[in-house]
DNA sequence: CTTGAGCGA
């Protein structure tokens, strides 16, 4: 007969996984170095197949090549105290995280902010469409109620600096305090001009060139070009499907002898083993 | 063979 003691653990009623429910019944494991030679030694306790308690102790040697690879930096920094939000962390050795404090970008006009607070008051752009007056503001000259910015009679025009320099604007009395922009029309000692023969004037510089090499770009024209004058507009067609070029373009001079001297010179010019066809350019559909 | 793309009321 044998009396059983109530908590007496019955090593035959053991299933083969239950036993590393035991564990806690063995001593813990010690690790012992590494020491100067990079011995590594750990001590540890196991159940054998025969449910005996054995002693297992591993002996390593510690990678002398690992310790070497670290920089004296790296060494030197272990020693740091923790910073930034790895202050409260005590996982591992780490020094630092990932923040995850929220930066929030301010955007300009961000979406279901109100409009009134970004507009200045007494910027005048800033009563556009409250009352109804102003409508039209051509992007290119500024010029408002008048035209477009497609319709701009200035649109084509290459920026004229000398303009500035040669005629610098004469300010009626009345407006000499304002800075407002004076167009090159209404300055002192600008040429009489009507818009529309500023218009037609550079339409009519418009010379189209033909024959184009599949991989001439606008920079190509612009540089073949540019010798006879100045340029206000180079224009490459482009297939849009393929991304291609069509084999045509335009050019566009500010001053009409200058286009025609590059049609007299360029027309059955050879370029890119291809020979050019320039001529004066019909004015396009719209 | 061959004459342009795309913005706002």
């Amino acid at each position: 007969m044998v009396q059983e003691a109530p908590n007496k653990v019955r090593w035959g009623e053991l299933e083969e996984d239950d036993a590393e429910d035991l564990d806690f019944l063995l001593p813990p494991p010690r690790v012992i170095g590494p020491d100067e030679n990079g011995i590594k030694k750990v001590i540890e306790y196991k159940f054998n197949d025969d449910g005996n308690k054995v002693k297992i102790t591993t002996v390593t040697r510690v990678r002398k090549l690992a310790k070497a690879r670290l920089s004296k930096r790296a060494v030197e920094r272990r020693s740091w105290p923790k910073f930034g939000d790895a202050v409260h962390e005590d996982v591992g050795s780490r020094l630092t995280m990932v923040s995850t404090e929220e930066i929030v970008l301010e955007r300009p006009r961000a979406p279901g902010s109100k409009p009134e607070e970004s507009a200045a008051a007494g910027d005048p752009l800033s009563q556009v469409g409250k009352k109804g007056a102003v409508l039209m503001v051509c992007r290119t000259c500024g010029k408002k109620g008048d035209h477009w910015t497609s319709k701009c009679p200035y649109k084509d025009l290459a920026p004229q600096t000398e303009a500035f320099v040669d005629k610098p604007p004469t300010l009626e009395p009345t407006a000499s305090k304002s800075s407002a922009y004076v167009p090159p029309s209404m300055r002192a000692g600008a040429t009489e001009r009507t818009g529309t023969e500023m218009r037609r004037r550079n339409e009519e510089n418009s010379v189209r060139v033909t024959n184009l090499s599949e991989d001439t770009r606008e920079p190509d024209l612009l540089e073949l070009f540019r010798t006879f004058g100045p340029v206000s507009r180079v224009y490459v067609a482009i297939d849009q499907r393929t991304g291609l070029s069509r084999g045509f373009g335009f050019v566009n001079f500010v001053n009409k002898e200058d286009a025609e001297r590059a049609i007299g010179k360029l027309n059955g010019y050879g370029y890119d083993n291809l020979i050019l066809r320039v001529e004066w350019a019909t004015p396009r559909t719209n």
